[in-house]
RNA sequence: GCGAGAGUGGCGGAACUGGUAGACGCACUGGAUUUAGGAUCCAGCGCACUAGCGUGCAUGGGGGUUCAACUCCCCCCUCUCGCACCA
C-alpha cells in the first residue's frame, strides 16, 4: 500500500505563510485608515454582504478585486479607506430563526463572526476598526433620526396602497415572494389589499437623479441607461376633458398633444375613480364585472405574458375641448393607474394599442398627422402611424409639424384654461414599510387624538426588542408585543400606539458608506469633517444586480443628507465597477445545479493567494468568470514555481547588489528590459481599467523569461542584480494580488523593510526600450517576411531594406510596384 | 417588441488611436527524470493540404470602405442582460 502522500508536498507552505501575515496585519493594524488632509485620499468600497452564513465565490471575487485596488492605491501613496461591514437586517434571518428555533439576532451575529473569519482568511486589507453591522442600535438609531428629519421636511408620508397580502400568513409579501399569484411559503392565493404604508418622496428628486446621470462619467453606460429608464421621464401635456352631463373633469396625460384632434375615445384604468360614473347607467353591471375580472387577471399574469386588449364602455361621454367632439369613455385593461393620471386619450390612428382596441370595438379612427411622403386614409389604415409628421384635420393647427404643434396646442390649452405642459416620471415614491420583525423600527407613534407623531429625538433609538421573535404565524411579533407598541403620545401624553412596521432593508444600505467615515461617532450620525474628507467613494464595486434599486436609493439618500446638511457631496459613488457573475459549467453557481464551489475548501487546498490569483486571472472583472478547478491548479503551479526559484536562489538574491552594472551582457540586458516593460504594462493595466488578467499574464511572461534564462544558463553569467531586479519587481507587482506570498518572499530575499511599506515600482523608459524591433513585410497585404532592425530606423531605410528582401522579391516577381506603404517601426506593405 | 452588451483555437481569454490574430493560462501530444506520479523539467499545439520546405483558409454569416479590417460602415443570424402595454 502506498503511503499517504504528504500534504502539500512539493508546494510552498501557504497555510503557515498566510496565517503568519494575517496575524501580523491584524496585530499591527496595518490597514487602519486615519484622516490626513495632507494626503490624497482614496475611498475604496465593495458592496457589503448580507450575513447569510458563509462567503460564496461571488464575494471572493468581488472582494479580491477590491483588495487589489486598495493595496495598489496604497502602494501608490494614497491614503486609502477600505472598510467592511454587514447588511444585517432582512427576512432570511427570520426564516432561519424559525427553522433552527433560534433568534434572528443570534443567527445573524453568529454568521457575522464566521464570515468575518473567512474574510480574514482571504487576507483582505480592511480597516476592521470601522466594521459596522446595520442591526446594531448604534447604527440604526441614526437612520431613525434621518427618518424624523425627513418627515419634518415633508420627505416622508403615509398613504394607502395596494399590497400583496397572504391571508394565511397574515403578512404582506414583496413582489418577488409572489410566485404565480401564490404565496411562496404556504401556496395560498395572494390577494391585493389596501394598507397604510410609509413612503419616501424620492420622486421629489427624480429630476436631479436623472440629470446627474450625465455627470457620472465613471459609471458603466449600461447602469446609467437602466437608471434613466427606471426614472422614465416623459414630457407632454395634461388636458382636461369635461364629462358630459356631470361636473366632473377627466384629466389625461399625453406625450402627443399634437394628436389631440384624433382622439376618438377615452381609456381609463380599471381603478380610476371616474369608472364609478357607470354606476347609474345601463353599463353598471358590465363595468363592475370587467373591473373585478381584470384585477384578478393582473395578479395572476405571468411576467412576460401579453394580454389581449379589452375594455367596456362606462356609459358616459366627454367632450374634446379642442374639437368639441363627443367621445365615449371606456375602461381598458391595458391602462395603468400608477402612470400619469390613469387616463389616456385614445388616438387609434397614431397609437398601436389604441388602434387595436378601436378595430376590436369598431371605434372610429381619425388620422390627424400625415407623414411627409404619403397620404394616410383613416378608412384603410392597417396599423397606427406613430411617427411625427404634419398636422391635418386639426383646425387652426393644420400644416404645423408635430414638434410645432405640441408646443402650440399645449400653449393653447393653457391659455384657454383646460390644460398645461406636464412632465411625468415612471419612478414611484419609495414604499419602505415592512410588516416584519428583523428591521429598523419606524420611529413614529399613532395617537387617537393627535394623529401620527414622530418619536422625539431624545427618545431615540427605538430599540428593536430582543424579547420578541418571529413565530410560525408569519405575522410580525411587534404587532402583538404590548411592551413594544404601548407608549405615550409625545404631544398629549395620553396612551398611544407605536408604529410596528419596520423599514425596508434598502434604507440601511443607502447611507452605510457615509457612516464608515466615522463609525465611532456618537454626537450624531455623521462627523462632517471626516465624512467630507472621505466622501465620495472613489471606487465602488459590486454586482450588477444592484444596478437600479440600491444604487438609486443610495444616490437619493446622499442628496437628502446633503439637503439636511449632514454631508456635502452630491453623488456617493464617483466610479462604479460592476463585476460579472461567477459561473461554472455554463451556469450560475447554485445549490440546485450542484455546481457550487466552496471557498473554504479551496483555501485549504491551495491557499488564499492562489484563490485570489485565479479569480483575478480568469477573466476581466466586468465579465462573467468561468470557474475552473484546473485553472486554479495552474495558478497554484505558477506561485510554486516562483517560490521554488526564490528558495533555491535565496543566497544569491540576498547578496545581490541593487545597482545595475553598466555593462550587462545580452541576456542580462534582456531580463532588465523585460522587467521594466512588465512594470509599465502592469501599471497601465491596473490604472486604466483594472484588467488584472492581462497584468498577471505580463508578470507570468517575466517569470517565464527569468526561469528560461536561468535554466539554459549553465555558465551562470546573468548578472545577479538583474535577477534580483526581476524578482523584486515580480513580488511588488503581484503584491496587491497575492499579498501573503509576496510579503513572505520579500522578507526571505533579505529586504529589511516590509513589503506593505513599499512604493509601487516605477519603470525607466530607457530601460524598457527594445534594442531591436521586428518589422513586418507584406506584399499586397499578406505577411511574407520579417526584418529585425534597430528601433531608430528611418522610413526610407526601411523601404529600401524591404525591397531587397528575398521573400518580398519572390512574391513581387516581375509585377511593377505600384506603391510602398511604410508604417514607421511597424510594417511595410509593398503593393504590386 | 424596445434598449444595452457580446460572438476570436478543444476551453478561459489576449490584440494600443485600422498595421505580425491567438499573449497568458487550461486541456491535449511527445520526450526527460522517477519505484510511481495527479510532482517537476523540455518540446509541440488554429484549421486544411504537404514527406518536408511551404502554401492556402481562418475572428458568427453576407456585403462594403482601405495598400491593410477582430477593429470602421450596411444587412442578417445567435446568445446574455435589462425594460416591457409608461399613454
Amino acid at each position: 500500500m502506498n503511503p499517504v502522500p504528504q500534504k502539500n508536498s512539493g508546494r510552498y507552505d501557504f497555510a503557515f505563510i498566510e496565517d503568519k501575515w494575517q496575524r501580523h496585519w491584524l496585530t499591527q493594524n496595518t490597514f487602519k485608515a486615519s484622516e490626513d488632509s495632507a494626503r490624497r485620499k482614496y475611498y475604496l468600497l465593495e458592496m457589503f454582504p448580507y450575513p447569510s452564513g458563509k462567503i460564496h465565490m461571488g464575494h471572493v471575487r468581488n472582494y479580491s478585486i477590491g483588495d487589489v485596488i486598495a493595496r495598489f492605491k496604497r502602494m501608490q501613496g494614497y491614503n486609502v479607506l477600505h472598510p467592511m461591514g454587514w447588511d444585517a437586517f432582512g427576512l432570511p434571518a427570520e426564516n432561519a430563526a424559525l427553522k433552527h428555533d433560534t433568534h434572528p439576532a443570534k443567527w445573524t451575529y453568529e454568521n457575522i463572526d464566521y464570515m468575518k473569519n473567512q474574510l480574514q482568511r482571504m487576507g483582505f486589507s480592511y480597516d476592521w476598526d470601522r466594521e459596522l453591522a446595520t442591526c446594531d442600535p448604534e447604527y440604526y438609531r441614526w437612520e431613525q433620526l434621518f427618518f424624523i428629519k425627513m418627515y419634518e421636511k415633508g420627505l416622508v408620508y403615509r398613504k394607502m396602497t395596494t399590497v400583496n397580502w397572504c391571508e394565511s400568513c397574515q403578512t404582506v409579501l414583496a413582489n418577488e415572494q409572489v410566485i404565480d399569484g401564490q404565496c411562496w411559503r404556504c401556496d395560498n392565493q395572494v390577494l391585493p389589499q389596501d394598507m397604510h404604508g410609509w413612503f419616501f418622496r424620492i420622486t421629489d428628486y427624480a429630476e436631479e437623479l436623472l440629470a446627474e446621470c450625465d455627470n457620472l462619467t465613471g459609471w458603466p453606460e449600461k447602469v446609467l441607461t437602466m437608471q434613466r429608464n427606471w426614472i422614465g421621464k416623459s414630457i407632454g401635456a395634461e388636458i382636461d376633458f369635461p364629462v358630459e352631463n356631470t361636473d366632473q373633469v377627466l384629466k389625461i396625460f399625453t406625450t402627443r398633444p399634437d394628436t389631440i384632434f384624433g382622439a376618438t375615445f377615452m381609456s381609463l384604468a380599471p381603478e380610476h375613480p371616474l369608472v364609478d360614473l357607470s354606476r347609474h347607467t345601463s353599463q353598471a353591471e358590465q363595468v363592475a364585472q370587467f373591473v373585478s375580472r381584470t384585477k384578478i387577471a393582473r395578479k395572476q399574469q405571468k411576467p412576460d405574458e401579453e394580454i389581449e386588449k379589452e375594455g367596456v364602455f362606462i356609459g358616459h361621454y366627454c367632450i374634446n375641448p379642442f374639437s368639441g367632439d363627443r367621445i365615449p369613455i371606456y375602461t381598458a385593461n391595458f391602462v395603468l393607474m400608477e402612470y400619469g393620471t390613469g387616463a389616456v386619450m385614445a388616438v387609434p390612428a397614431h397609437d398601436q394599442r389604441d388602434f387595436e382596441f378601436a378595430r376590436k370595438y369598431n371605434l372610429p379612427v381619425k388620422v390627424v398627422v400625415q407623414p411627409r411622403d404619403k397620404q394616410l386614409d383613416s378608412e384603410t389604415l392597417l396599423e397606427a402611424f406613430e411617427d411625427t409628421g404634419v398636422l391635418a384635420a386639426s383646425a387652426q393647427f393644420d400644416g404645423l409639424s408635430s414638434a410645432e404643434a405640441k408646443i402650440a396646442i399645449t400653449a393653447f390649452a393653457a391659455e384657454q384654461g383646460f390644460g398645461k405642459g406636464m412632465t411625468t416620471y415612471r419612478l414611484r415614491d419609495w414604499g419602505i414599510s415592512r410588516q416584519r420583525y428583523w428591521g429598523t423600527p419606524i420611529p413614529m407613534i399613532h395617537c387617537s387624538t393627535c394623529g401620527v407623531q414622530p418619536v422625539p429625538e431624545d427618545d431615540l433609538p427605538v430599540i428593536l426588542p430582543a424579547d420578541a421573535k418571529p413565530d410560525s404565524s408569519g405575522s410580525s411579533p411587534l404587532h402583538s408585543l404590548e411592551s413594544f407598541y404601548k407608549t405615550l403620545c409625545p404631544a398629549c401624553g395620553e396612551e398611544a400606539r407605536r408604529e410596528t412596521d419596520t423599514m425596508d432593508t434598502f434604507v440601511e444600505s443607502s447611507w452605510y458608506f457615509a457612516r464608515y467615515a466615522c463609525p465611532d461617532f456618537t454626537d450624531g450620525p455623521l462627523d462632517r469633517d471626516r465624512v467630507n474628507y472621505w466622501l465620495p467613494v472613489d471606487q465602488y464595486i459590486g454586482g450588477v444586480e444592484h444596478a437600479i434599486l440600491h444604487l438609486l436609493y443610495a444616490r437619493f439618500f446622499t442628496k437628502v443628507l446633503r439637503d439636511l446638511d449632514y454631508l456635502s457631496t452630491d453623488e456617493p459613488f464617483k466610479n462604479l465597477l460592476t463585476q460579472g457573475m461567477v459561473i461554472k459549467d455554463g451556469a450560475k453557481m447554485s445549490k440546485s445545479k450542484g455546481n457550487v464551489v466552496d471557498p473554504n475548501k479551496l483555501i485549504e487546498e491551495f491557499g488564499a493567494d492562489t484563490v485570489r490569483l485565479f479569480s483575478l486571472f480568469a477573466a476581466p472583472p466586468e465579465k462573467d468568470l468561468d470557474w475552473s478547478n484546473k485553472g486554479v491548479e495552474g495558478a497554484s503551479r505558477f506561485l510554486n514555481r516562483v517560490h521554488r526559484f526564490v528558495e533555491s536562489n535565496r543566497e544569491m538574491l540576498t547578496s545581490a547588489p541593487d545597482q545595475q552594472a553598466s555593462n550587462l551582457n545580452e541576456k542580462s540586458r534582456a531580463l532588465h528590459r523585460k522587467t521594466h516593460q512588465t512594470i509599465r504594462k502592469v501599471t497601465r493595466d491596473l490604472e486604466n481599467d483594472f484588467h488584472f488578467n492581462t497584468a498577471i499574464a505580463a508578470v507570468m511572461e517575466l517569470v517565464n523569461l527569468l526561469l528560461s534564462l536561468i535554466s539554459e544558463n549553465a555558465e551562470n553569467d546573468i548578472a545577479p542584480a538583474a535577477i534580483k531586479e526581476a524578482v523584486d519587481a515580480t513580488l511588488l507587482l503581484l503584491a496587491p494580488m497575492t499579498p501573503h506570498f509576496c510579503s513572505e518572499l520579500w522578507e526571505i530575499t533579505g529586504h529589511e523593510e516590509l513589503l506593505e511599506n513599499q512604493s509601487w515600482p516605477t519603470f525607466n523608459p530607457e530601460s524598457a526600450k527594445d534594442e531591436e524591433i521586428i518589422v513586418v513585410l507584406q506584399v499586397n497585404g499578406k505577411v511574407r517576411s520579417r526584418l529585425l532592425v534597430s528601433p531608430d530606423i528611418g522610413n526610407d531605410e526601411l523601404k529600401e531594406l524591404s525591397l531587397l528582401d528575398d521573400k518580398v522579391q519572390k512574391f513581387v516577381g516581375n509585377k511593377p510596384i505600384k506603391k510602398v506603404i511604410v508604417v514607421p517601426k511597424k510594417l511595410v506593405n509593398v503593393v504590386a
